[in-house]
DNA sequence: CCGAGTTAGAGTCACAGTGACTTTAACATG
DNA sequence: CATGTTAAAGTCACTGTGACTCTAACTCGG
């Protein structure tokens, strides 16, 4: 455990996802934010946002550091990925990065910046990247929609309330595929992870939505030991 | 990315579970084998096997090589659990852990060396250990449970050939509850994890029971981009 | 050599959850 | 005010599961 200062780099990474209409289509799908690599190895190449864990600052920190500090956005949800360490994956040093994903709100992805250096891609269709960086946003898709099945995070993707057709929407862009508005209503009810208010949406030409609010209490007990919380500003990690 | 050595040492540290007989009810229970600290900090805490990361390793080497060298095991199963990186996690220094949980069979466990200062613990009552280990190993167990419920690791704590009854006791050691062994064999058999083999085990006083296989193919579908392979010397993480 | 004891392995039954589908409610729009 | 649209509730057949029963095939004690 005590080691001397080794040749080896530490690196935080994040994979951000956000739902946006597709170009042509204008369903929702799911996109992600990257920056272009200013400097070598890999100049030019599109690259997760990222940076070297500062000694002050807990991984998860980092992570939202890095996240704010290139795309200002804030996460709703963030969790750690892995640790991806191989001796090979960054030419000429060895850097060990630990890699987080986060979620943030349609709309606030909306209005996010987009510079020379940052730009949204579609996930499933990323461009050639740096490092094993298409290795880690292929396995952080594996995740999210693994963890959209078994676990309640999409409503990461909404704000305070919705309707459960928005958040069956969510579920529909993650998972690439319809869902049943009957069958999924009666399983996201019969869970108890959402609790409704008692407010209705109007506006569509058609019958008004309730709202519903995300039951944070109801979730809160197949974390496990550590515990992830869905808040941001609020690390979470070991203690 | 490109970091300049910083001040964070980089560690890799392991939890090997093992399935031994209970001291008094001799009923099989999670056993893990843990190492005695020599120096400051925590010098005579029990801890996690680990260490140092060296520059010429893979992540996955260095947790089946410190876990070599402390307790000449060899892991049926390798998977990494958690990058711990707190700041105040280690009294001092600034070290992040990257911690592997590994599984090793019984009968090798049997015939484990026990020192001055290795010596093994039942999971569910280790002492208070050095850093933050008992979160580790809290986490650690909980990750076990969780992922012997809906993959196929049991037969990691097992041989080459294994009858139906020694998985259910596996996986009835681990989760702490008697199972079915009718309903236990219709899972089993359905699932296709395990494929039967031609041989029958005889010797107890009872009708034989036949030998079962664990069935890879099967098993290697749903591991995602990274494919956890249940092979000692192949290892896996990024590539 | 036989009966008792034990576990292997197959089978039964009631019940809960799910996918596919139908029906009614309540809005906006033309 | 008729029409289109989605909300929300309800129906039905099917599947997997927990609890349980029954038969098979061995070892061991007498």
């Amino acid at each position: 455990m005590t080691a001397h200062a080794a040749a080896v780099s530490l690196a935080v990474s994040t994979v951000i996802f956000a739902l946006r209409p597709h170009a042509e289509t204008g369903r929702m799908t799911v996109w992600m934010p990257l920056v272009r690599r200013i400097r070598e190895p890999f100049a030019g190449r599109w690259a997760l946002p990222g940076g070297p864990l500062e000694p002050d600052e807990d991984l998860a920190e980092s992570a939202a550091r890095t996240l704010a500090e290139t795309t200002l956005l804030t996460p709703q949800y963030l969790e750690q990925l892995y640790a991806f360490g191989n001796i090979d994956r960054s030419p000429g040093e060895r850097v060990v990065s630990i890699v987080y994903w986060a979620l943030v709100r349609s709309e606030e992805a909306d209005v996010a910046v987009e510079t020379e250096n940052v730009r949204w891609f579609e996930a499933d269709s990323v461009p050639e990247l740096a490092f094993d960086h298409n290795l880690i946003v292929e396995y952080a898709l594996w995740r999210l929609r693994n963890k959209l099945e078994y676990s309640s995070i999409a409503h990461a993707f909404l704000g305070e309330t919705f309707t459960l057709s928005e958040l069956r929407e969510v579920h529909e862009a993650v998972l690439q595929k319809p869902l049943d508005p009957a069958n999924f209503r009666r399983q996201i009810e019969g869970s108890g992870q959402v609790v409704p208010t008692e407010h209705l949406q109007t506006g569509g030409r058609h019958r008004p939505a309730r709202l519903y609010r995300y039951n944070r209490a109801a979730n809160d007990e197949n974390n496990g030991p550590l515990g992830v919380r869905a808040l941001p500003g609020r690390t979470q990690g070991a203690s």
